[in-house]
DNA sequence: CGCCGGCTCCCCCGCGCGGGGGAGCTGTGC
DNA sequence: GCACAGCTCCCCCGCGCGGGGGAGCCGGCG
């Protein structure tokens, strides 16, 4: 193959302009294509056909860990870096569950970018040094592990709920978002707390801040 | 002048790239200096004397407020633009006292960069419309009270009630941890949600979660 | 085919929460 | 001396929230 091909998915257009800055600069690199949002990936891949795909986590609508195993989902042959601001260990399984191939965190130099793309477009795996380390360090911290996988427990739409209760959002204001009934929405309310052993809407917004599934 | 001089100083190396190729790339601005933490900036503005400084707020050892502040201190004639992730007044409110000169959203499009360094170039103050929106939607829901306040504001009972708060305590359980009736902690409640403007429990702990007053 | 999990919507009920008042007590500062 | 801010406690009131049930629809799976 000449080049290896790259595709860019963050909702910041900075961080887009720095991937691709330092990605442009590389010989063997090329960005083919970018997105501001997991909800436009699988149409982003099936236009440029990207060897690589860097997926930031946090997103307005669809998330990259959603968009990662949609991508799984749809049998797409394309590598899947996640871009992270945090090494927290929810991220890092929720997303090695979806299928996605590394890790990068955001804060990692232009020579570990490009190291990072070049690892994965070979077919390895890559979980990097610092994300490792400090996710070592959580699960020391974090008591028995439950949080994990209380949360990974979490249907898809319970997971679009909590994220939106996490942005101080009332069961009304939730369901307009969602377009479904209050109904619904007190439903999948009653499953996340009851699934994540919470007492209230406050306590399952604390948790979601405190376990890394939604970012402060 | 012929050109206008940017030093960029934010602690992720992605961000400082994706600056450093925005402004790159236009004629009349040129990037002299770089810096990954506030406690390097004083000798970064002696060196390159920059008409611009573009601050992160959170920064591993000395932040961009702090920064800021020892610019003016210091009787620099650079300008300073505060570079945010979120749009919380909190921020905006300590950055303005401490003499930074605009805000923006590190959610900005490159168009918005580089017009709102040359906007502050010019002597011109520059509140980003999308900070500005929410800082207004955020002081609506407020009674009276003029500026803007927030978390500075709080009494330190209510910064302590807020504290429990986002731990996920209800007003019976901070009234035990507190030793005080249960009226006392409603009353603190009431005033932390008029203060900060949120509408609930929830969305008061949102803020002290996002605004780094409680750490996740 | 039937079973089951996920999503959707509906009912009733109790209670904690938040909004609106008021009031007494301290300590500080003019 | 007085004013004021902060902490404490009290009242009433409306409503959103959470608990407890049930039900229909769909897709996947054995």
């Amino acid at each position: 193959m000449s080049h290896v091909r790259v595709a860019l998915v963050d909702d910041e257009p900075l961080i887009r302009s720095g991937l691709a800055a330092v990605i442009g600069a590389e010989p063997d690199l090329v960005v083919v294509g970018e997105a501001g949002d997991g909800a436009d990936v699988p149409d982003l891949v099936a236009r440029t056909s990207p060897d690589v795909v860097l997926m930031d986590v946090r997103m307005p609508r669809v998330d990259g860990i959603a968009a990662t195993r949609a991508l799984v989902r749809a049998g797409s042959s394309a590598r899947v870096l996640v871009l992270t601001t945090f090494s927290n260990d929810d991220h890092v399984v929720q997303a090695l569950a979806a299928g996605a191939d590394g890790f990068l965190l955001k804060r990692s130099t232009p020579e570990e970018v490009v190291h990072g793309i070049r690892t994965v477009a070979r077919g390895e795996s890559l979980l990097f040094p610092e994300a490792v380390r400090e996710l070592a360090r959580r699960h020391l911290l974090t008591t028995g592990a439950g949080v994990a996988t209380e949360l990974a427990r979490l249907t898809s739409r319970e997971r679009d709920v909590l994220r939106l209760m996490a942005t101080g959002r009332s069961n009304p204001e939730i369901a307009a978002e969602l377009v479904v009934g209050l109904e619904t929405v007190r439903t999948h309310v009653a499953s996340v707390l009851a699934k994540t052993g919470t007492r209230d809407r406050t306590q399952a917004v604390v948790l979601a801040y405190r376990s890394g599934f939604v970012t402060g």
